[in-house]
DNA sequence: TCCTCTAGCTTGGAC
DNA sequence: GTCCAAGGTAGAGGA
């Protein structure tokens, strides 16, 4: 990995056009031939950048470039899409090199596959006796979170069994964040699991650590059911420490 | 702005729990008291890091960590979320501190906005003899990139009328890349647009550079018109070059 | 402040 | 390869 903090400019073209003026930043090639710009604040985002697999080159400034104060020219250039960055460095105040190896990487804890598992393991917080028939129930258009199986659909359903029509089996949409777009998702599911007369009627439950308030307001108008997460509380069940109900 | 390369291992506690073993890794520690912790590799995204506003702390490492080999712990607290970022230093290989100034930002062409005001300048393309009524209409929704109308709709739909009650709203979702969500999307806006009864009825027109095959079907299901975009060529046309018909 | 939408999104996974 | 969904999404912009 080389570091360098120079006065430059630079110049993106690919799938936008975008320009840095004049400044002074933070180059870090890596050692995969990547490169990030970095100012000294805003954002863990670069300014600028280039994704593997690329290569960098170091040219000679044109004429009219050199009469300005340009140094050196980077070039970047992506290997598959052709996207470029010109760097031009105007003035070099730190240069170094260090060889760091390869990283064990990063380890996660929390995330929605997490909270996919621990509902599957404890199914009865979609519906009391609710079961399991599996998680990622396949579908045309991609797998659908959980599938449950309400063997007391009927009965607790039965003073609106109009809008339920009694459903037995329920579509689970786990989120961590829901959102209008997880309210749609589930509605999409729902609209093709309808049509599979061995399992309609179908009706679903978005089931979230936190919901949007109008996510909420889009699932009630579509007659989906939401259940917040909380995944501490769940971890606890999990690792064999009860809740009190 | 501090750069160190370090041997070290990071903890994450916050939205989620992440853990990072212990290797060499580029501390960037910038003048906001944001830290990325990145790895030679891998993305321009860091492995772990905290964004502003956040405070640094260094710490003695705990007994234990000290017998482990840690000379010295950071603690990175967010100010308002209070997550948490520990990094335990066990070697620094290199530690330097440079003055950057503030950075006078990123210009860009090409992104959405660009191409959504040369459409509104371009509105015939949407539609024969279409009028641009307003960019960015108001819903209760959210805004609707171009609200056209179209004076010719009932005569060139006439042959199918009914599915289109001879529209002469047009309402345009405008996109680089259009998804199925860019359908959800202007779904939901003609849901919404055509229970007013001075504009009602609304077609709706996906105006996208490029439109991902399950979003042209899904489309095509809700009866929504797609139209491709030439960014160069409408750029073309606005610079004054015009392009052949 | 909350909420929505864009992003050179990136990245991973499935097909 | 293409396409879809998740992300500690981040960040901008409007109500």
């Amino acid at each position: 990995m080389r570091l360098v903090i120079a006065r430059c400019a630079v110049d993106y073209t690919g799938r936008l056009n975008a320009h840095l003026p004049l400044a002074t930043r933070l180059l870090v090639h890596k050692g995969d031939g990547s490169l990030l710009v970095h100012s000294d604040g805003g954002s863990y985002k670069p300014l600028n950048w280039m994704s593997p697999p690329c290569t960098l080159a170091s040219e000679e400034p044109g004429e009219e470039e050199a009469s300005a104060g340009v140094l050196e020219v980077w070039r970047v250039t992506h290997k598959k899409t052709g996207d470029a960055l010109r760097v031009q460095i105007y003035e070099v105040l730190h240069d170094s090199n260090h060889d760091l190896g390869i990283d064990p990487g990063l380890q996660k804890d929390g995330v929605e596959a997490d909270l996919q598992r621990l509902l599957a393991e404890q199914v009865e917080l979609v519906a009391e006796g609710a079961t399991l028939v599996r998680r990622e129930f396949p579908t045309a258009i991609g797998p659908v979170d959980l599938m449950v199986r309400d063997p007391d659909g009927v009965a607790i359903e039965v003073a609106d069994e109009s809008a339920t029509g009694g459903a037995r089996h329920i579509a689970v949409e786990v989120k961590r964040k829901a959102g209008i777009d997880a309210v749609e998702q589930l509605t999409r599911y729902l609209e093709l699991l309808n049509r599979d007369s061995h399992l309609a009627p179908v009706r679903g439950v978005l089931a979230a650590q936190s919901i949007a308030p109008q996510a909420r307001t889009l699932a009630g108008d579509r007659g989906i059911e939401v259940l917040l997460l909380d995944y501490d509380a769940m971890k606890g069940v999990e690792s064999g420490v009860p809740t009190l109900f």
